[in-house]
DNA sequence: CTGAAAGCGCTTACAG
DNA sequence: CTGAAAGCGCTTACAG
């Protein structure tokens, strides 16, 4: 249809009588170009609807002006991940787009490490950001070895010296167990994803000391650590229910599982929160949702997406590498 | 640490004793070179980890391979397309890697049109997959006048001849109404997201089909329309309890809805199913998740997914709009 | 079957 | 303050 005439730099030169190094210079508001000039150039730009060419832009500037979400193949099996996933996108492509940036998805095989130089060595994108998780501890190593900009949510190992941001997992595990406790729970439960998980580890560490403190002791078998996945915290909390007896509380360290979990709960004859009280993980906005409606840790997830886009747009403009801690919250509903 | 000393072409020209345009042939597999002189080429783009400079070569070819991925900004207002869309997005990324493409997530403001000329006419994208929804008939036609390659999820009004992949709105509606008049249920009532939506229309369709088959009428106090969001389910139910009395099962066209609007009937103190059926929409993930588990109409999802990035490729290749519709499937759990 | 050269549409050091 | 020219790393029509 209106295919237009004024495609490229040379076109808006010619139109203006000057030269396409001043027209270049304008678009990028170079403080060598005098007003009128600019004024002049910026008229004609804008009345041609004039759009400069990203890649012939990218490949003089020799970056890509674009981020890799990395993400890992979506299962049917729903795992906590994805919908965190979702949640977090939104802060992190509203940052990037203020900034300039953009996003491309990149959903890798966990087997497979090809994908970092596939995407930084074509220059497709200038660093990646990441969701931690037990099999992505590779993956940062070869990040790190390749020089690879990028910074991941979650808890790195400590070896690894990589921008990253991450909830107060420590803090989340106290407020869980000192709310139950408070509430007048007698035998909480601890119903957690992968041990191998600096932060599920921490968010048990917090319970306990949250345990520990209030004189109780921790029996193990009230403790168990699956997978991620929903279908996880359906055995989880199968096997809680047959070991655990007594038990009249579960922290569980998701709010999907949770749900899973809570289902187990009503299935069993027990009621919620009268009989067993459940306290989740993330505030999702599902959360709100559910039957009845989860107390859950908030972590906040729009802020987490928006730090972890700026800071490593800093990180390219510093070398900095910054490690934040964002706060944690109870959110009291009616679960527990 | 590793700078790579073999980053371009001509590098692995000079090494292999080649011309670029030789390199470049055997990287686009071309019949013009000889067999020996491939093997001899790639065993020594191998040996060096070299990866073409996407946008030197995208900037030659004047394609991006690249689609933009248009989604709205993630409120907090949970919304029903957040879930689905990530649900959805798995399918097409994985199509489209697999054909060569990347995918760009857009978010954009349903208010402004500009941007499918910033991501189209930079190049950054070769076209868009895009979900439908009200105000984004709007951006459609927007589209459709620039001329820009896009397939939508959902129902385009009819007067657009663009490329779609959409459920069978009708039998959802009519598979669910059957069943619950099949299981018994004698006051049917619809809580639907917005009126205005052709998906939503063909749903009651199928729904009123249904009852006037089976010679019941319509009772307009039992039919409700809301938006696509968690809270306008809740709404949406409470008026439904409040004027729709007698009332003995809902179908509600999004599983979002239905978790919203189980809550309110749950704290009406009716039980789910024994006093009050609820079906829901899509099948989403979650779906299995709820208390009681819900029964649904399942969308094909990650289907769609696949579809929508396999018949836009198939677009641009042979220029053929396809209008696919895709079947949908009862799942009954234990909610009706 | 292979190569030299022009071209894709930008940016920027250099010269004025 | 502005312009001519080289360069970013590819592809491909043309010539052999």
């Amino acid at each position: 249809m209106n295919k237009k005439q004024v495609q490229t730099i040379a076109d808006i030169a010619r139109l203006a009588n000057v030269s396409k190094s001043t027209v270049s210079r304008v678009l990028s508001n170079s403080s060598l170009i005098g007003e009128d000039t600019k004024e002049r150039v910026r008229t004609i730009v804008q009345q041609n609807h004039f759009i400069i060419n990203a890649y012939a832009r990218q490949l003089s500037l020799k970056q890509s002006r674009t981020v890799g979400f990395v993400v890992h193949p979506f299962s049917n099996d729903f795992s906590i991940s994805d919908l965190f996933l979702l949640e977090v996108m939104g802060g992190i492509s509203n940052t990037l787009s203020a900034n300039g940036y953009d996003m491309l998805v990149i959903q890798v095989d966990p087997q497979e490490t090809e994908w970092a130089h596939q995407y930084l060595d074509s220059r497709r994108v200038d660093g990646f950001i990441l969701l931690t998780s037990t099999w992505r501890q590779r993956h940062i190593q070869t990040l790190v070895e390749m020089g690879a900009p990028f910074i991941v949510w979650g808890v790195p190992q400590m070896i690894f010296h990589v921008p990253s941001v991450a909830g107060d997992n420590f803090q989340g595990g106290t407020l869980a167990a000192e709310y139950l406790l408070r509430s007048g729970r007698r035998h909480l439960a601890f119903l957690g994803g992968p041990a191998e998980e600096p932060e599920i580890q921490l968010r048990f560490s917090g319970y306990a000391a949250a345990l520990t403190e209030a004189g109780r002791s921790i029996d193990p078998a009230f403790v168990i650590y699956e997978a991620y996945s929903s279908t996880a915290g359906t055995l989880g909390m199968q096997r809680l229910l047959e070991q655990a007896s007594g038990l009249d509380a579960v922290f569980v360290t998701s709010d999907l599982m949770a749900m899973a979990a809570m289902q187990v709960i009503h299935e069993h004859g027990r009621r919620i929160p009268e009989d067993v009280a459940v306290v989740g993980y993330d505030d999702l906005s599902i959360a709100e949702l559910t039957n009845p409606p989860l107390t859950t840790i908030r972590q906040n997830i729009p802020l987490a997406g928006r730090l972890l886009a700026q800071n490593l747009i800093n990180y390219w403009r510093t070398g900095q590498v910054t490690k934040v801690s964002i706060p944690v919250e109870l959110i009291i509903r009616q679960s527990a």
